[in-house]
Formats: C-alpha cells, structure tokens, sequence
DNA sequence: CAGTGGTCTAGACCACAAC
DNA sequence: TTGTGGTCTAGACCACTGG
C-alpha cells in the first residue's frame, strides 16, 4: 500500500479529540469498558502506536482508567485536574506590565519556632536563615515573602545578602530540589502583613506555603502572603 | 543483532530519569542546548523514539524548552508545575474516614446578581437555579457550597430537588464540561457561613470559585467555602 | 533552504493482573 | 494461563522556523 502524506493521516490528537467526544456527547458514557487498543486502532484506522499514544493522551486528561489486562474504562466522573503553573513573582508582576521592585525587610540567622522545625524536619538547634522581603508591582505590595532556609544543608545561604537578589532567584540558580509541597490556604493578616501589605490586621489573606527538599534535605520553607483581593487562577 | 529482553533494554523513565539528574547535578546546567535527538539516542543507546519519548517527558515536567529547527535547551529556571487533583467533597470526607453528609439549605429560582450574570455571561433575565447546601464530616460542618445553574442551558434543573442528590453529582452525571475555570482565594465569612460553618463572621475562609461551560454556553458557577483550617495540599 | 523536533507505521516482546 | 496495556525498534515523511 502507497504511503499516504502526513497531513492526509490521522493524528493522535484529531483521535484523541474524537474520543473525548464520544466520552461527553457520545454512546461512550461513563462506565463504558472500551475496545481494545488493537480494534480501536482498526477501526479508527492507524497504528496500535499512535491509538496507544491517543489514548494515554485522553486517560491523562483524566476521562479514563487504564488496567492491563482489565482494559480501558470511562471514569464514572472525570477526574478533576487543576494545574496551575506557579509563576515566580518578577515574572507575574512584570507581565502584568507594572515595574518590579524588591525589598528585603529582615534578614537573620536564627533558630526556628517549632513548627517550622516540625515542618521542615530539622533538629532545634538546626542553623536557618530567616528572611522576610516584599514584592512590589510599581507602588503597590503585591506579595510578602518569609522564608526559612536550612544553613545547615546549604551553608552559602550565610554568605548571601539577599540586598539585591531574591531567596527565590538565588535559590533557583544554587541548588535543585527534588520534592516540593504546596499548600494553598486562607490565614489572617498578622501584623507583618498589615504593616507591609497594607492590610486590616485580622483580615484573609490568600497563603502559599511551599516546601521543597533535595535528597531527602530539607531546603526551604516559605510563606508566601498575597495583597488584597488576589486570586490564583487556571482554566483548561 | 540479536533482540534484548526488555528487563534489559533502557526505559525512556531510566533516559529521563538521567537527563533530570544531568540538569540538575550534572554538566546541563541553566540555558546549556542539548545534543538533537539523534545523537543523544545514540548515545543513550536507544531508538530515536524513545529518546523523544525521555524528552518529552522532561519537558513536560517543565526542564525544557523544545523547538523544531532550534533545538533542546534548559529552560533558566523550571517552570513550576502544580497539579491539583480537585476532589469531590463526598470522596473527600470519606477518604479522611469520617462519615459523609450532606444538607440542602436553600433551593430557589432567581435572577443571579449581577457579578455572577457577568462572571457566567448570561443576561439579566436568564432563569438561574440558586442552591446553597453543606457538606458535613461526621458532625462537622466541611465545606459550604454556593450554587448557581444556568436554567436555560440545562431546563432539567428545575424538576429536581436536591434534597438528597447533591448539585455537583447530578451535574457530573448529566452533563459534561469543555471549559472550566477555577480560582483559588482568601475571603471573609460572612453570615451564612458563619451560620453554617462554624466561622466568626470576618474571619477567612479559603475558597474554591468554580465556573464551567460546555460549549460556549455557561453551566454553573460554585463558590465553596471550606472549614477553618483548611488547605489544599499537593506534593511532586 | 536546511536542520530539528513531531509524528506515523509495522512488528515485537514484556509486565501485570484476572482467572 | 491468557488477554490487555506498556514499551522498544527501525525507518520514514513532515512541519516549523532560523538563516
């Protein structure tokens, strides 16, 4: 048989697309055990290769549950998946178009209250780096930043000013991570936040608060404090 | 040559794997531009496939940036990826071992205000269904829930009742979604969830603002209010 | 125009899990 | 034991994009 053009065969994605229909409008409801990858590529007319890619394409979008020998079947609901690309805040700021200014409010090596200690897994007499600092959009605080650094794992940190270049930045060009856990959640202005976010003390305030670890290390702990209003938006 | 038992080939996860590691310990640091695909499966000792696949994978994660003609390159800092596997409050609950439980406090059809007609897109006279109901953990209350439905998108709203089925399982198993929006934030109880939640009124509440369309027509919108002390949690 | 990633194919072996 | 998805290979054409 005569090799037909790229553009004239059927793509992964056209196959994905298709399917999807079928879960939503289509005869394949939740529930439906589907055929197998080899009639599926049969029928819709390609390789076993690109039905497989297709399909993972679709399971990973979270409409399906894929087993050996079990088979593939339509989740009963759609797993809801959010992904949200946590941007650095330079960046957010700037492509909001307003100008980016940084000040450093505190810095100082000190040991940490308990709860960052439990958080972090460190011992009480751990060395860590306390810094607090402020993200500006022009004239405006858009975010407050306290952040604990493990000295003990990453001894440069003592040597850094931080004056100019952020925790985050210098983080991110000094050392990898290999696992992180963010939480998002509500807290109450305390009076840091009212002072240099210009928040009612008592007032919510939208929270990050991420972890990060490299080999088994703790790294960081930060608390990331937004301004009035925010929201952390994704569509898909 | 003679086929390798597949326990002895390389995996694309082990070729990832590697590249991660040469990223982030290794000689490919920040902005370095990797070998093309060709040459780095033949280094790696594999097809040219599955060094594709290795690559795509990592950048997925976020490493790299590919382009045709261009090449591979390291993006300057990793993009940070975090993915919420938005749960249903009902396998939420149950989950954390406690009993589910749920109570439909108000059911009417109403005109929306005006920010929710102008978050959804609909006109000032579209008949929406207003539902406000409570998601209990045992005996406490864990999530409250402001609903509005599109009534002219989806007339079969308003024959049901909701007394027993909740909003969301009844949308999940009538109709599908193509677009969603979700918005994380920080707000202040006000008096319903004072009332239902257990909150003083002013305190934070942590809030999931939820829209979904299925093609270009509004289906609902959902506020959610969860307990105090709640957050949203992901690793990787 | 030319180089790089994007994708498809046909065939093969394997791992997992239900039986 | 057997059926299903997971993955690898070798080869091929194509689409995008920088020069």
């Amino acid at each position: 048989m005569t090799q037909m053009k790229a553009s004239d065969r059927t793509t992964w994605r056209e196959i994905m697309a298709e399917i999807v229909r079928r879960i939503t409008d289509g005869p394949w409801g939740p529930g439906t055990l589907l055929p197998g990858e080899v009639e599926m590529a049969r029928t819709f007319g390609c390789s076993r290769t690109t039905m497989n890619r297709a399909l993972r394409a679709v399971a990973d979008q979270g409409y399906l549950d894929r087993r050996r020998k079990t088979g593939t079947r339509v989740r009963l609901s759609p797993r809801r998946l959010a992904r949200f690309e946590i941007p650095m805040v330079r960046d957010e700021i700037e492509a909001s178009g307003a100008p980016y200014r940084y000040a450093l409010v505190q810095r100082e090596v000190a040991v940490a209250p308990k709860w960052v200690r439990a958080r972090m897994g460190v011992e009480a007499d751990a060395r860590m780096m306390h810094l607090v600092c402020v993200h500006h959009a022009g004239d405006r605080p858009f975010q407050m930043e306290d952040r604990w650094i493990n000295a003990g794992a990453l001894p440069l940190v003592l040597e850094q000013s931080f004056a100019v270049v952020t925790p985050n930045e210098w983080l991110i060009a000094t050392v990898p991570f290999s696992q992180v856990e963010i939480s998002f959640l509500a807290c109450a202005a305390d009076a840091a936040a009212a002072e240099h976010l210009g928040h009612v003390a008592g007032e919510p305030v939208f929270t990050v608060e991420s972890a990060t670890w490299w080999q088994d290390q703790a790294i960081t702990l930060v608390s990331l404090f937004y301004h009035k209003g925010y929201r952390m938006t994704t569509r898909y």
